[in-house]
DNA sequence: TACTACATCTCGCAT
DNA sequence: ATGCGAGGTGTAGTA
């Protein structure tokens, strides 16, 4: 595509904020939370309707560019290039597109209200123990919501039949040394706050690794063996949703 | 476009490994490590090179679903839609779009052999304090630099001129309970490691939340401002030059 | 392969 | 606005 139509192109539909995809020839500069810099390649770039920019090489997971909305886009017209630069003023990043070749060019103004529904997310896992205590101990007894406090949130908290205080961290996958720590942290506060001496710290999670294993074991916490729920528990929930969606 | 047209194109450019993209009307179901479903609505669609796929909303940062590279992708046509099929054997997860319409369709083969310099990570930033370590402290020696353990990495590590181990943890951001509890975890097991008693801890980074600061000076740490490095520092000055640009 | 920590993380929620 | 934690996190690096 010759570079000029693209010019004319892009800039009518970027003012009619179409969804804007194209593949092209480019160099690129980032400059803003870090400094960027990639040499000549073709890339697909795009163009959301809320000014949402990314721009993917051939392969990987990750755009290798990318600018969030609220940012403003201007082309040059340079004699053999375009200069695309976005510049956000709020986050202070820039982005250049130094586009030597566009190949492929496509846009439209679509429509979607719709929000995705997620089963099998942490908070169903601490749900579903709420609902099903006994998948951490015949005697635990959960408490109460959530606490959503400055300090953090705890997944479950409740108390054994002794009366003893119990935090539980859920985690969807292998808990980690991170996970241990963030356990600690609630038992540590909740000690505090209730001029308790003796709170119990729960893992659960699918599994542990061997080193954060060991450092709960040294402070006296204990690791028990939750699968994050997935069809089963959600899909009920999610059945009620559809039962009055389709009605 | 023609829904028969679109499976043809689909299949053979996918035959070639082109990157394809295309706008759509569809409805999305996701099970693998979460469950996950997604009613009709306008997306734009992408299969890379390499099979990774993504399904963007119009709007938004993040695709709404996406598979990593390594799986297959079927077509059914059916008579008022098209079924495309995503699954991957090695993750377990399987993607389905039931698409009604197709708007716009692109395909390519990019060629792209380049990969993108960054500066200004947390590894600049641990590099930046060993080659000037009065960043940290007057009398700090940097001994080394991200040094690997079992249990974990150290930023930087160095001792003062009394011959006192330090612990240097880098965020490249606000520094939050978090990091304060990573340094914690470092310094404890230096601490036990070397059977040392004295081991001082400190926290680099252009701030820090007031909780992780009252964790911190519980435990007896420190904390440091240190901005990360910004190799390109010549864009800093541009920058003021933008403001004015974009005005 | 498993584990650990970074990321231009992004995103939502609560204070 | 900031703090905090989850994420279908992804990705790199190392043992």
């Amino acid at each position: 595509m010759d570079l000029g139509e693209f010019d004319d192109r892009f800039v009518e539909e970027y003012n009619k904020n179409a969804f804007i995809v194209f593949f092209c020839k480019c160099k690129i500069v980032y400059s803003g939370r870090a400094e960027a810099s990639l040499g000549k390649g073709d890339r697909l770039v795009s163009i959301k309707q809320d000014g949402t920019i990314f721009v993917h090489q051939p392969e990987g997971g990750n755009p290798i560019n990318y600018m969030k909305a609220g940012g403003s886009v201007e082309l040059i017209k340079e004699d053999y290039s375009v200069l695309f630069k976005a510049y956000n003023s709020l986050t202070r990043e820039y982005l250049e597109l130094e586009i030597s070749r566009v190949y492929d060019f496509m846009s439209r103004k679509l429509e979607d209200g719709e929000k995705q529904l997620l089963a099998g997310t942490e908070a169903d896992m601490s749900d579903m123990i709420k609902q099903n205590p006994s998948l951490i101990s015949a005697d635990f007894k959960p408490l109460s919501r959530e606490e959503h406090t400055k300090f953090g949130f705890i997944d479950v908290f409740g108390h054994d039949k002794k009366g003893t205080l119990i935090v539980v961290e859920c985690k969807r996958y292998t808990s980690g040394l991170d996970a241990v720590q963030q356990l600690r942290r609630y038992v540590e506060k909740i000690k505090e706050l209730r001029g308790i001496d003796k709170v119990s710290g729960i893992l659960a999670s699918p599994k542990i690794s061997p080193n954060a294993e060991e450092m709960l074991k040294k402070w006296g916490f204990s690791w028990v063996l939750v699968n994050p729920p997935m069809r089963l528990v959600r899909h009920n929930k999610a059945q009620k949703g559809l039962d009055a969606f389709f009605k």
